[in-house]
DNA sequence: GATCTAACCTAATCAGCTC
DNA sequence: GAGCTGATTAGGTTAGATC
């Protein structure tokens, strides 16, 4: 079985001033086996591995990316999910005083790093993985409510400072993509998101 | 400094639940 | 069935780890 280890980084990634979580290194036999592993698969690696089950829902679309653009560059066809489809995660029921919760957390920072969440776990009584999902959908849902987002839209709209490559817009999208800070998202890269978001403790 | 890749982001979509 | 929203996916960028 493929070993999943923390990197040797001995402080967390918030005492270091970053808001990301620490970086896990994982080999690819796993992999190999499903590519495409359902809520039971994955718990029964953490089980085996005694790495957090989000991990995988990480690692596992990375790997995937890595292998298609690979099996692209060979013109090799990706075998895709193929067989049966695993199960998915049981639908998470959000109560009124956790949204409650999020909601306010929502308004101070629309992109919360990983300290902010996992404070939010604890409060709410939620997985962080949970949490880091309902921001995503939340933030394309609800633009309106990011906290500071709309205020920035001027500055999103202008060009980020030299030596700060802007984010192309987002893909997949063949109609017009509103431009950043349009739908109260900001890139990640721009100038009024940098020093706001989580990114700001670097 | 270059490279690799986990972590993170988005849009799009699927799917469960409530009305 | 419509609408809402949690979960998943593809595809992109960022930044920490390693060489």
């Amino acid at each position: 079985m493929a070993l999943l280890t923390p990197s040797d980084s001995t402080l967390p990634a918030e005492a270091r001033g970053l808001g990301r979580r620490r970086r896990l290194v994982c080999s690819r036999t796993c992999f190999e086996r499903n590519p495409y592993p359902g809520i039971a698969t994955r718990e029964q690696l953490t089980q085996t591995i005694g790495i957090l089950e989000p991990r995988f829902q990480i690692w596992f679309p990375n790997e995937r990316s890595r292998q298609l653009r690979q099996h692209r560059r060979e013109s090799r066809p990706w075998p895709g999910k193929g067989g049966q489809q695993e199960d998915r995660r049981k639908r998470n029921a959000v109560t009124r005083s956790q949204i409650a919760l999020l909601l306010q957390a929502l308004e101070q920072d629309g992109f919360p790093g990983i300290a902010t969440r996992e404070e939010m776990a604890r409060e709410t009584g939620l997985p962080e993985s949970r949490i880091q999902i309902w921001f995503q959908n939340r933030r394309v849902r609800h633009p309106g409510q990011g906290g500071r987002a709309p205020a920035h839209t001027e500055a999103c709209a202008t060009r980020p400072p030299a030596g700060v490559p802007h984010r192309p817009l987002p893909r997949r999208s063949p109609s017009p993509t509103p431009g950043c800070g349009e739908r109260g998202f900001l890139h990640p890269t721009c100038p009024a998101r940098l020093g706001l978001s989580h990114r700001r403790l670097s």
